[in-house]
DNA sequence: TTCATATTTTGTCTAGGACAATTTTCATGC
DNA sequence: GCATGAAAATTGTCCTAGACAAAATATGAA
């Protein structure tokens, strides 16, 4: 029996999102206790995440709720489409192979191909093949967190490699409150690290009124945001049209992850909805000396 | 100026207690858009900061908000007490020095005197002075983050140390949606750690649920969980409650960090208000081969 | 003093209404 | 057929104002 907050944290929903629901749908119907306060049986919860996991899928909600449990459960089936190659290994480690496994195959992988090929061939694949299983269910949080941990590790070790020339550019990379997913941003940082940027990473999520500050602090040429589905695209809108308000017109800021796919285009901001996408980035903005970048704007 | 939502995570506080703050105390006073919404100007938000920092230090609303603004900077200022030793390095440092001196200063000192001093005279320590600092707001949230990011990373190489010999226990150390704060979850995982316990740490934050999954998953004799005092004591306590009703009564929780100083029992959840606390926890619950307790259980 | 009991304070909940932003539907023209 | 734009529906977040348990504080008795 969880109460309308635990519910809500334990979803990533509004408290206000839970309610509203329960009015026009009707679901979740919680019990009540003596004061009147929505107590949510667990079964119900159950199905809320089958209700979540629709909706990430791209569905809304009043269709999700004009189906049956058993509609609901075969389409999330059905988006579990087959695997193609050599990943299938992969697949059975995450489900129920031991982490440290997964570790070692990533790490020698590493060793012989290289960070780029490592996170397009394995590390997304392996992100992607989470998200799957944990739409369909298969797949516990914790085991994702274990998993992601990893991977984010590894990420990390990248980071801290020496850089072949002393680089002239900095980037900050930063989560807002909120954003609990990480990978992403780890992923671009290691990729422009690897271009020869000097990329400062916060590993934490700040309050956005910081950022500017911390900006200045560090001497950064460009922040960089990742906003994963969670946070409500909206919400990410909001949030870039406030720091590109508050923060000195001359650093850039570099918007990506799963939030950020829409036609969505906000004035001084680079969206980056793929990672594909960051060599054109680091060409168009970051390539060339910064003295003489500056040169050519005052020329 | 932020909508209610961007404050309330800016500053940690709910949206129903902002909005009943206007109420009972007639602050903060947002403007208004023209849908009538709240639009909380910058300088409220200010000084809604140092009414949260004097909350902090255990001041109730009532009191804080009968204050003038003047009083309020005044008890701030106040309570940042003088440092004693040597540890007056580390404060400038953290103040404006920069983060990479002080790793190499904690990992010399850790290289010399060890683990289990690193952690009482070195990290508890700058925790306590960035906390002042925090309080009275000369320590940005960025640069807070910075600092513990690198007291975190060298606490978590600790767990991967070898054990001497092969631990026959095992806790899983994890904290809950919403709780950010992991610095004292990772000491005492450390400290576990150094008493031979087999320590597995999940880095993200977890829905209550998956929490006796995973116990089970990883066949863990204990879970450890941190709520730190931005996790209301209250919540915590229901949390714990709610968790020692799903998992297995066979398996033991510790509870610790700031919201459990309180004179607060459990039944058959281990409370650790102080790391001190963990050899004697050690010795009560997790001393003895497994084996050996097993058989005196069934004798 | 120390305890037990009353009072105040506090945060979280309740209900039901409103509305901008987004998405979908539908009619129109090419 | 496809594009385009207006109209309708959907959705999440906000609003007000009232209620109450849990926690903190004050009060009084032993």
């Amino acid at each position: 029996m969880l109460t309308i907050q635990q519910l809500s944290q334990e979803l990533n929903l509004g408290v206000d999102t839970l309610r509203i629901w329960e009015r026009r749908y009707g679901f979740p119907k919680p019990a009540r206790d003596s004061r009147g306060h929505r107590r949510y049986p667990l079964e119900q919860v159950d199905l809320l995440r089958t209700v979540c996991r629709l909706q990430e899928l791209g569905h809304r909600p009043n269709k999700i709720f004009a189906l049956s449990e058993k509609e609901r459960t075969d389409i999330l089936e059905q988006a579990q489409q087959i695997t193609n190659p050599e990943l299938i290994n992969y697949e059975a480690l995450i489900l129920n192979g031991s982490v440290s496994k997964i570790e070692n195959k990533l790490r020698s992988y590493l060793s012989v191909n290289g960070l780029e090929q490592l996170i397009t061939e394995r590390i997304l694949p392996i992100i992607r093949i989470m998200g799957r299983h944990w739409i369909n269910g298969k797949l516990s949080i914790a085991r994702e967190h274990m998993i992601s941990d990893i991977l984010g590790d590894i990420l990390k070790e990248q980071l801290l490699l020496p850089h072949p020339q002393e680089p002239d550019r900095t980037i900050i990379f930063l989560t807002l409150c909120g954003e609990r997913h990480k990978l992403g941003l780890l992923m671009s940082a290691a990729l422009f690290h690897l271009l020869g940027i000097n990329c400062l990473l916060i590993q934490e999520e700040l309050p956005l009124m910081e950022v500017p500050q911390l900006a200045l602090d560090t001497s950064s040429d460009a922040v960089a945001l990742s906003f994963s589905s969670h946070y409500s695209s909206r919400q990410a809108k909001k949030d870039l049209a406030t720091l590109r308000n508050e923060l000195d017109p001359e650093i850039k800021i570099i918007a990506g992850g799963n939030a950020i796919q829409k036609p969505f285009h906000l004035p001084d901001v680079i969206l980056c909805s793929d990672l594909g996408q960051i060599p054109e980035i680091y060409r168009k903005f970051f390539s060339g000396s910064k003295s003489s970048v500056k040169a050519a704007a005052a020329g």
